[in-house]
DNA sequence: CATTGACGTTCCAGTAACTGGAAGGTCTAT
DNA sequence: ATAGACCTTCCAGTTACTGGAACGTCAATG
């Protein structure tokens, strides 16, 4: 199976999944004689299970992890879902930053749509808003 | 004023001011004879901007336009508005996404509970979970 | 047989916003 | 004279790709 034949079954460009091998998640494919990767049907498997990590976010770090105790025949259950918690935990305390963030920006942008547009010096300019604390 | 102290007016390192510069938000400033950068009272006033726009998680890109009208004396603050509204209403996709997200990798947890840890190759395994769809 | 087009290969560079570190110069005080 | 706390520049690394150049391969067509 060719690059794109792997791209097409996953999903993942094929540009992407040489940054893989190198980034050392996948393994370095065999060769046609003519130097083409060439792919069997467990690097289809192998690669949707990192596409799936990625789409959870998972950092290429952990999906290394992960994929190091498959390859010693040790199941990653565990690892995998210590990892699914902690990102679950990170994305949890992302969103009440966001929601805080958001709410900053509604109210600075409610506060300065009461102010004139054409101050830049004075007081009364978004600038200010922005600048303090 | 020498780049410490600046950084000690504003809370930004030293080594962020200076990478500023670079990035062309911050002007060049005068140095001193020996070559040290010398900041003025007014570098304190545009890099507290930057610092507050940042906080806001505004772009250096966003920030260097709004500087450049600035510079102008083209009073920013129509521009700078555009850009919190736009970022907000970007915060809140990201929310949004980070959501589904969440919920999916808590499910995923708790599916991943009740199957076995050891079941490597197994369909009751995480991993199958996270290589579907 | 030459050419075209769709593949494949490698390597280099760029993205965003810093951060760390090396190697060296300067200033102040002891 | 030396210690330390600054300052300088430049290079590299971070994350996960993405784009592009330059070149090789293969199948089909004129």
């Amino acid at each position: 199976m060719k690059i794109q034949e792997l791209s097409k079954a996953t999903g993942v460009p094929a540009k992407t999944i040489r940054f893989y091998e190198e980034s050392g998640v996948l393994p370095l494919p065999a060769r046609t004689p003519n130097g083409y990767r060439d792919y069997h049907q467990s690097d289809i498997d192998r690669l949707q299970l990192v596409a799936g990590a990625r789409r959870l976010e998972l950092s290429l770090d952990d999906i290394r992890e992960i994929l190091a105790l498959r390859d010693q025949r040790e199941a990653p259950c565990r690892t995998l879902l210590d990892r699914i918690q902690q990102k679950a935990d990170e994305v949890a305390e992302r969103i009440m930053a966001l929601q805080h963030l958001e709410a900053e920006l509604r109210e600075l942008h409610a506060i300065g749509l009461t102010f004139p547009t054409d101050d830049v010096d004075g007081k009364n300019c978004v600038c200010h808003l922005v600048s303090e604390r």
